[in-house]
DNA sequence: CAGTGGTCTAGACCACTTC
DNA sequence: AAGTGGTCTAGACCACTGT
């Protein structure tokens, strides 16, 4: 059976962006929402706690939960997201180029990063995304063999996430994210149409999985002009 | 008296910081912390929780709590965060110049999006900020003179957030960020030292109180090669 | 198997807002 | 005073991990 409050969540999100409460009303309250759903009040409200923390309502103590939904204005709320997810969602003509798929070398600092036992392979990747005509990010991946024993061409030219999650069933646990402008290397010159632009965005980041190692780093490198970060920060006190 | 989870929390952060349990252990069980504070499970779950959220451990159901630390690698996790608290961190010389202070105007764009009612005053702060002997990021704040009813020099060049949290008890409750690059204005090059840099990342944020209310516009505007943004993201799913 | 964290309950008291 | 969300409890059962 599914998760009681996770079901609550969902029906709760499909209501807010069904328009049921607008934005800047209230839900109803903790006890009229436990009694609706039958449920003990705790349930109710680990499922409010978990439509504050992604941007759909602010509680308030002394008056109820007010609707704000942050998603209406801007797609995607921070977080680890995929480049398949983010093209598919704004629906954009894109593609993905595959120009290494390979080890690492050994003694790489990469290597030594991710490798748990001596002799561990990590996987190499790099990837030229093109959207709407143009090659504008350049994606450089790295995970173990150990977590990720095999990938293919085609694996890499869909989403590695996808297979990761799907086939795999690996969980991704947290990541840590570092967003940096350096100055473009040969290499993005080569791969990518930089069109005169002297500063290239790098993100990079460490995933973990849920058992709290680490399995892949990332470099994605973005043009300028087509980069765009949403976060949503929330005062966590609870 | 103080909340018992947070001060469990904070003692925990505090054992962590003093490596009473090493990166990649496991803290002692719930079952076993609960007999220790004297306190209900739920209650250590919930300092758990906000451990968990906050970078400090991470979860591995039927193992127990393993340390993960993301702090000694980075420093700050990311949020909604002020610049003096960012300059107090890196321990940095800096200073801040104001270079305008008073009322937008009224029929401004942002005036619109602030204003809560008719003939409401919008306050305009420009400040440039001085690290290290080098103009790096000019700052452009907006808020209503309804929350915000006087502002002085010596407030904005000292910390405007820190006037606003413990002399006017306003408390931040959520806020939306946006990251881009942009090129700069004239504005930038007047006031900035651009060194021939081409580009300025721009961080634009929506900022609300506790009470759901709009209360802030922020535009911070970086020289890029001084620009660094880190993010702990984790799939939140309670 | 025993031990771990994850979910859920029914109830209690508190601090705050609104009227 | 009535209603709201915030904290805390003591107990239950489950799913998962190690041995």
């Amino acid at each position: 059976m599914q998760k009681k409050y996770l079901a609550i969540y969902d029906d709760l999100v499909n209501k807010i962006q069904a328009n049921t409460w607008p934005v800047s009303t209230l839900l109803p309250s903790e006890n009229e929402l436990s009694i609706q759903y039958d449920t003990s009040r705790e349930t109710i409200r680990k499922a409010l706690n978990l439509l504050s923390h992604n941007g759909y309502i602010q509680k308030v103590r002394g008056k109820g939960s007010v609707v704000i939904d942050i998603h209406k204005f801007s797609f995607p709320v921070s977080g680890i997201e995929s480049y398949a997810e983010l093209a598919e969602k704004l629906q954009l003509e894109s593609s993905t180029a595959v120009h290494q798929l390979g080890y690492l070398d050994a003694n790489h600092e990469i290597t030594k990063m991710l490798a748990m036992t001596q002799g561990e392979r990590i996987w190499n990747v790099v990837r030229v995304r093109e959207i709407s005509g143009e090659k504008i990010i350049l994606d450089k991946d790295y995970f173990t063999e150990r977590y990720v024993p095999l990938l293919s061409l085609d694996i890499c030219e869909k989403s590695i996430y996808h297979h990761i999650e799907n086939n795999l069933g690996l969980e991704i646990g947290f990541a840590q994210k570092e967003i940096v402008v350096e100055d473009p290397t040969e290499e993005d010159r080569k791969l990518l149409d930089l069109e005169g632009f002297s500063n290239i965005v790098v993100i990079r980041s460490q995933v973990y999985l849920q058992d709290a190692n680490l399995f892949q780093c990332t470099e994605s490198r973005h043009r300028p002009d087509k980069f765009r970060f949403v976060d949503f920060a929330r005062r966590v006190k609870n």
